[in-house]
DNA sequence: TCCTTTATTGATAGTGATTCTCATTATTAT
DNA sequence: ATAATAATGAGAATCACTATCAATAAAGGA
């Protein structure tokens, strides 16, 4: 139960620990998966009913800026969040109809490998203080093989 | 200047080569870069002047379908598209404050080596049929390493 | 070249996600 | 407690993108 440390973490920066940003950490925390802001919204107004939905992107802004969260854009229109757990960095597969998105970490040992390579080189070559990326791999899932043309 | 085969391409399909459309694909061949609708819609004008910004996004959805021009999304809002030269696949470094994006095309052979394994292992194991991938690098750009925090 | 069919277009209204505004409320330090 | 001010909720505003629809213009044939 890391509680403590976030609320350490807030003062220091001027921020004040509320009920909704305890539940809204709460939500990201428990729920699995690559939540948008909607999804968000619904899950905690069963703990905190009266939250409005500003709240939720102000706070979800907020914990991103602090390293708590992260932001996906898979492309779609939307924004998707997800709890920061640096011990299991993961890569993704999209499915170009549905939408779907898995998460997949074989591989990571020779993908991890290279791409510290690459970042080390794009750091040289191109002046970039890079601190993160992403690999998205696109296509049709099982179900949507068959419905698709 | 492939245009006639543009053409063929276009019949084909049931489609009509028309002068909106002659005009984005020009702007898009030419211009160089990841371009937002707006970009397009702006340089269009130029040649076209009486164009529609619905035009525009039609005609980019059109030209994604047909593989002429690839959508990417970077986070923040807004699509961008760059016409498709399959000869130079590349990746991308992301500025994280500024927006920029930067190609580069080193460590690609290497890369495609893995991402062809991986694909691979994708396909069988979670039943994508994956057809392509984006890997983007995030971090702050020489003039926005300084001016940040 | 003129005609017919129908894909395409431009203008504009509509949509959906996200952000802004601001009066009210809740935290924190005192 | 109390003052100072960060945070909130409601709703308006914004922004990228899409849908609607009457008018226009390709393409093929006569």
């Amino acid at each position: 139960m890391p509680g403590p440390r976030w609320r350490g973490n807030f003062k220091e920066r001027g921020h004040r620990m509320t009920g909704p940003r305890d539940a809204i950490l709460d939500v990201v925390n428990k729920k699995q998966g690559h939540l948008t802001a909607d999804d968000i919204f619904f899950e905690v107004r069963k703990s905190y009913p009266g939250i409005g939905i500003a709240t939720i992107y102000r706070t979800l802004d907020l914990f991103v800026r602090m390293g708590l969260v992260n932001k996906f854009d898979f492309g779609g229109g939307k924004s998707r969040y997800e709890f920061t757990s640096k011990e299991k960095h993961h890569h993704h597969l999209v499915c170009k109809n549905c939408g779907r998105v898995v998460d997949y970490d074989s591989f990571l040992d020779e993908e991890t490998e290279l791409i510290k390579k690459i970042e080390a080189e794009l750091n040289r070559k191109h002046d970039f203080k890079i601190d993160s990326h992403q690999l998205d791999f696109y296509g049709l899932c099982k179900s949507c093989q068959r419905e698709v043309k």
